[in-house]
RNA sequence: CGGAGUGUGGCUCAGUCUGGUAGAGCACCGCGUUCGGGACGCGGGGGUCGCAGGUUCAAAUCCUGCCACUCCGACCA
């Protein structure tokens, strides 16, 4: 029987690249993991049929829909506390800034020139019928759309900071970013995106590393606690840094393709801005000397990395601390005199929900009454991943019962898998189910992690051996592949390049270096050096 | 910017080769029958076929140019 939703014809499919067929299953397009074609088109599916977002009319921009900007708003209040809990203020910058602020640090805006909107006008005019800048309001000097706010802070900084009392300066501000890239993808790669940077300035050295290391940490542990997200904190390679920092450390997860997702960085940017911005200060004895300076940041690009670790071919599953609904009620109603009974007990439900606590924090639940087929509902929630989804018919009612599904435990063989537990005990169960559907989540994506990094690489050859050649779309490339875990010696300079190029021909990069490093190390698979740290090498997003 | 592909109702697509004046399934609206659950029947609404120009009595279909999107590459905290 045709089912209540459109899927992609399978007869349709001859030029197309290969498909599992998707038999009753929620969503219109298999991940299917094992062929990377089709895991492009799994992604699209999910982000339009979990209601997340979609492609705006502006090039490159997206909508964030109320279900995918919910979570954003989940993230944004965990990690808005943990920032503030380790000593930081929030406040906000101007979206535009001078251009002449970039020209100060070199480095800098290299990194960024290519991918800079440039308003250049500030006023349109009819010429010849069309609209368009007006020439005579031609800006002085033009402005730049921030691409991150180093310089327009810094400014702030030098000003801001005279003496050692002063420091240290621990800011963060949430804010939308423009990097006009070339190529983008919802949620992960897009030319306007929404994040928070953290900036900090401080008296040492020492201080600025601990402060950037300690900012590192409380990425990971966000990823991991609350995105259910494992990820691998490291150092990235000199030719991976942050234009113009003298260190950057990354958390890198693992999509369910393979693919490595940089899921944050923190930088370490010495004195590189405090010597370009003249950030100074006086210290104890009298001197004038430079900051240290951080900056830190993670952005609406979390999400895609959500989806692509969590999602299955039933839509998305939401890790309940980011649920912006963590139990949908869908009442099933028939247009009888038993409805209203129905929905009293749902309300009711909803009522004894809310005083609860789950996670730390008070429960989100929601009774679903909007005029829809209930199972058009229940499906719709399978997609957005709701945790929990209660489906409440007359009989649980009369009988006092509760029956649920659980988001990260759908199926059973093909069958959808229902429980049923009476009010009370459904009510008392609540927060550790939402906890233990939390850890579920991220245990299986822990497992996944852990058994596709590759330690057992120690030369070039079997490094391509894995790998594959990646050109073609052969067998070989489109196979699923994990990360390689291999002794380097940090090579630098042209060598550095050089191994930067062997990679780049098979789609490769040094992901990070993780911070827990053995105290012996193998030879250098591409120097043949004795190795002095291990990297992590994969693909990546 | 280079290579390949695609643009037809909200979604997935057929129709384009062989011009004749727009289709299917799902979604949507109405009525009825169903219903512990991704139901069915009948009726209905919605598209200037990516945009602009050209050829023609006639263009979704042929020609030219442009634009957008997808994938690959380049690029990319």
């Amino acid at each position: 029987m045709q089912a209540g939703f459109a899927r992609r014809p399978l007869g349709s499919m001859e030029d197309g690249p290969p498909r599992r067929p998707v038999m009753q299953r929620a969503l219109s397009v298999s991940r299917t993991t094992d062929n990377r074609l089709t895991f492009p088109d799994w992604y699209q599916a999910i982000v339009r049929e979990a209601d997340m977002a979609e492609v705006s009319p502006t090039r490159g921009a997206m909508i964030i829909k109320p279900w995918g900007y919910g979570v954003w708003e989940r993230i944004q209040q965990t990690l808005d506390r943990r920032i503030k809990e380790t000593g930081h203020d929030n406040c906000y910058f101007p979206l535009f800034i001078p251009l002449s602020f970039f020209a100060k640090e070199a480095e800098h805006v290299e990194g960024f020139a290519k991918e800079m909107a440039v308003v250049t006008h500030h006023r349109l005019k009819m010429v010849d019928g069309k609209l368009g800048p007006d020439p005579e309001a031609r800006l002085e000097e033009p402005l730049i759309v921030r691409p991150t706010s180093e310089t327009i802070i810094g400014d702030a900084f030098s000003r801001w900071i005279k003496s050692h009392r002063d420091l240290p300066v621990l800011i963060n501000q949430w804010a939308n970013v423009v990097r006009w890239e070339m190529r983008t993808r919802l949620f992960l790669r897009t030319s306007e995106f929404l994040w928070q940077e953290g900036h900090t300035a401080h008296a040492t050295a020492d201080e600025g590393r601990e402060e950037t290391l300690k900012m590192l940490e409380v990425y990971r542990e966000f990823s991991e606690t609350v995105l259910a997200m494992p990820v691998v904190a490291g150092e990235k390679p000199e030719n991976e840094r942050f234009p113009g920092a003298d260190k950057t450390y990354s958390i890198e997860a693992m999509m369910q393709d393979g693919k490595a997702l940089q899921a944050g960085t923190s930088h370490d940017l010495g004195t590189h801005f405090a010597k370009a911005q003249n950030i100074r200060f006086q210290n104890d004895a009298g001197e004038l000397v430079y900051c240290h300076t951080t900056s830190w940041g993670v952005s609406t690009r979390l999400i895609g990395g959500v989806i692509m670790t969590h999602g299955d071919d039933d839509g998305l599953r939401l890790p309940p601390a980011i649920a912006p609904r963590q139990i949908v009620i869908v009442p099933m109603l028939r247009g009888k005199p038993e409805d209203e009974a129905v929905l009293a007990f749902g309300a009711g439900l909803i009522k004894a929900l809310n005083p609860l606590v789950a996670l730390g924090e008070p429960v989100r639940a929601l009774l679903d009454t909007k005029d829809q087929k209930s199972s058009e509902k229940r499906w719709n929630w399978v997609r957005r991943g709701a945790p929990l989804i209660v489906e409440l018919g007359p009989r649980d009612v009369a009988a006092g019962m509760v029956s649920f599904m659980r988001r990260d435990d759908l199926r059973d063989g093909e069958k959808v898998r229902s429980q049923a537990l009476s009010q009370e005990d459904f009510l008392a169960a609540v927060p550790g189910l939402l906890a233990e559907i939390q850890q579920n989540l991220f245990n299986e994506a822990k497992q996944r992690l852990d058994a596709n990094i590759r330690r057992d690489i120690t030369s070039l050859d079997e490094l391509n051996a894995y790998f594959g050649a990646a050109a073609e779309n052969d067998e070989d490339t489109l196979a699923f592949k994990g990360w390689v875990r291999v002794a380097w010696s940090r090579p630098t300079g042209a060598e550095l390049e050089a191994v930067e190029q062997t990679l780049k021909a098979r789609k490769l990069t040094i992901r990070n270096a993780p911070m827990d490093q053995p105290t012996r190390f193998g030879t250098c698979i591409f120097t043949g050096r004795p190795g002095v740290e291990e990297v992590l090498i994969g693909r990546s997003y």
